[in-house]
DNA sequence: ATGAAAGCGCTAACAA
DNA sequence: TTGTTAGCGCTTTCAT
């Protein structure tokens, strides 16, 4: 068989020039494509001359690699995907830049999706990462339940961790927080402030941490002697929050107070509550949970539990990238503490002035 | 040459199994690879039987085709990079959502990429996206001049499409909206307020919006009879916005009015305003640029500059399509016409009462 | 130290 | 209609 005769491709439509391949590289400075690989990978044993003919070489072409094709041949992509529930909630947008500064400091590629609020898209969006041979996944889920097929499936291929939240029969690492322990940090500022009932709103297409704030809330208002409205769910979005002030205000009367499971439901609650004249906290406190950077602005001030973003991502970052290497121990299962951040959406008088000027 | 024995790998370490290729589709429905490809990819002609049995066997086996295999071949990934400033801003996430369902309409993957505000994260993610092959770029840049010398590199390769704003020294497709106009309902709608002097906060790492934006606001305050105080720049963030007003206190007496060429920098504008015990809109009003839903939410809710976020997409992604598929016409420039939303922050007495609950 | 050659999994031109 | 074959651009044995 004689050597393959390469043929160039003809002259591509529109604005595209050929790119320069290694080859290129290769015969500009004077030597093999195979040592051109070496030289350029690091990988084996080369000249001093060869070196740097080539190094000069790939400089001056502007050579960069076509990572397709050295995927195709490593088998590995260098690259990880990441889903998360809604990219439009400011805590996912945040623990995603998060995510990406860790997978940068180990030289991986973040390549992220947005699930939109549905896990059917979850399900498309996990299945292209996989057919794009990302190297592992992770995995903010949208649901409980629905996220478990298309997750248990490209767990059979790559790595998968769960941040935040865990999904039902999913052998998988998972890293999030105490939600139990929030939502008691909660109860117990309530408590001092002299609530005696509340009302607990959050997300019903089912999220684990939902589960847990759900179930530390029945727990908690019991144990602290609370009364318990009927928590109303739906999805974590402001929209959510003003539809179920509207709820709340027809069903009878006003909690002291409204313990949300998310920031944004909280904010859109206090918006809702003041376009009704109804005042935070005087006539009704409202609690947050994440800590994103709007509670901090929003009138009043959202009382909120602080989700660890950095250490959050660092612990997914770590066990995704021991998984890629091989690690098969047992799943690992990871609970940050949280913490409350208190603001004056839940302050009773005497009231805590946050800020005074100089009288 | 015999035909080539087709050894298959030995055992993956860890949980990853063999992912089933086409051969082994091929083989389970009794074909050629060729055929079995013929089938799945719709091209070329095949029997019916052929065509059940390779449906069948894929189907029974969960097929799923390597798209890095797929696209070396192919010479295109079926995918778009995006890159973002910065994804905590919830108008990008908004806008990447939006370029997200046109392109899924489209069949195209899209691959998101967050700059995090740094021209050279930006230079990074644009490079990454073109080694891995993307058909096509959507970018958002970070700057008007230090985004240029990557971006020029990228279109070297691939269809670039600026979207927001552009970028000086490149020959290439720009979506946007008005700015000028978008600042000029604002300063008409301030001076409908008995504003006489009003002062400017924007991004200082220049994209091509601040500059028309502020243009715009030099122009406009001239013609109003406006006095415009120093422009005061920085960048999209609500930490700046508070920064900004600390400065304004600093420097000397309020204006009538606060413009910003940003909702997050509004946000934080009127978190620190508050803090400092001044009143919007009685003691300042202020105003933002966007509409980003938290715009509504705040307290008082923000006057706003509206971005149709969804026709911008519409328009980005039409073009990028019809430059992938070869279209290689002069570079478009379209400017779509933003509007204004006036909300309580800019509303001087006599005041229009957004809602009210029946006395 | 270096080059020839064999593929990675797929598509497409060509032959049968 | 179908199978054979030649690559896509790269990495990596295996000889030399």
């Amino acid at each position: 068989m004689r050597p393959a005769v390469h043929k160039h491709r003809g002259v591509t439509s529109g604005n595209g020039r050929r790119p320069v391949q290694l080859r290129d590289v290769a015969a500009a400075a004077g030597v093999s494509i195979s040592t051109a690989s070496r030289v350029l990978t690091g990988s084996g044993r080369c000249s001093a001359a060869a070196r740097l003919a080539v190094e000069e070489a790939a400089r001056r072409l502007a050579y960069a690699p076509n990572k397709i094709a050295r995927a195709l041949r490593a088998q590995s992509t260098r690259s990880v995907g990441m889903t998360v529930p809604w990219l439009r909630n400011p805590f996912y947008a945040e623990l995603v830049e998060a995510v990406d500064v860790f997978l940068e400091r180990v030289g991986l590629d973040l390549v992220l999706a947005d699930a939109r609020g549905s896990w059917q898209d979850e399900a498309r969006r996990v299945n292209a990462l996989v057919s794009r041979r990302v190297d592992g996944l992770i995995v903010v889920p949208t649901d409980h339940q629905e996220s478990a097929a298309a997750l248990a499936e490209a767990a059979r291929h790559i790595p998968v961790v769960l941040l935040e939240y865990e999904v039902g029969e999913l052998e998988a690492d998972y890293v999030g927080i105490d939600n139990g322990l929030g939502i008691e940090l909660v109860l117990d500022h309530l408590c001092d402030q002299g609530a005696t009932s509340v009302r607990f709103l959050s997300s019903a297409i089912s999220n684990s941490a939902s589960r847990s704030r759900l179930q530390a809330f029945w727990k908690g208002t019991e144990e602290r002697n609370l009364e318990p409205g009927e928590p109303i769910l739906g999805r974590f979005t402001t929209k959510f929050g003003k539809e179920a002030v509207l709820r709340i205000i027809e069903e009878g009367p006003m909690p002291d107070a409204i313990v949300c499971a998310s920031d944004v439901v909280a904010l859109g609650v206090m918006g809702q509550l003041r376009a009704e004249g109804i005042s935070v906290p005087d006539d009704v406190m409202v609690t947050g949970f994440d800590d994103i950077v709007f509670a901090e602005l929003s009138d009043p001030a959202l009382t909120t539990v602080h989700q660890p973003r950095r250490r959050l991502a660092d612990v997914a970052v770590s066990a995704l990238v021991s998984r890629i290497e091989g690690d098969d121990r047992e799943p690992t299962r990871v609970e940050l503490p949280p913490h409350l951040v208190v603001r004056r959406s839940s302050l009773q008088p005497p009231r805590i002035v946050e800020a005074s000027s100089p009288a």
